[in-house]
DNA sequence: GCCAACGTTGGC
DNA sequence: GCCAACGTTGGC
């Protein structure tokens, strides 16, 4: 069963253009364990991932990835304790799908990142959150 | 840069 | 196990 998540990054630290130009990167250094159990124990191959820019100009969703590989430990640690996946590339937004855009949209009023104080950097959505916001991202296109 | 919200740490 | 202090996140 294919999931849908969306998953944050400060641009500082990467960015769409910067998978777009990779290819695929390792989504090293998530510090939570909430989002740790998720990449952990839920993402598979195949599962499609929202591309988040927080602390962005504005913050939104900039792109599509996809899972390419299911959660393993991160190397160099003497035991596993945090773990990551991969991802690739998919697709680059034209525009942002900006956070004021999000919380204005109908049928996003309950994504994760739409709510306040949420700051968790691996997020579930819905198959039907994700569709309404690569429309988004194609209207804009 | 500010600061509210949140997660984690550590003293007790 | 409680909870104050602290560090971090992330919108603005």
């Amino acid at each position: 069963m294919k999931r849908y998540w969306l998953m944050k990054c400060e641009p500082d630290a990467y960015t769409i253009d910067d998978l777009k130009r990779d290819g695929h990167t390792s989504w090293e250094g998530v510090r939570n364990y909430q989002a740790r159990n998720m990449m952990r124990d839920d993402m598979q191959v195949g599962d499609a991932v929202l591309f988040y820019a927080s602390n962005a100009d504005p913050s939104g969703v900039t792109g599509l990835a996809k899972v390419v590989r299911a959660g393993y430990p991160e190397p160099r640690q003497a035991k596993p304790e945090w773990y990551m996946v991969d991802i690739g590339f998919v697709s680059r937004f034209a525009d942002v799908v900006s956070l004021e855009t999000l919380k204005a949209t109908k049928g996003l009023e309950k994504m994760v990142v739409t709510q306040k104080g949420s700051r968790l950097s691996v997020q579930p959505a819905t198959k039907s959150e994700y569709d309404i916001i690569v429309r988004l991202g194609r209207a804009k296109a």
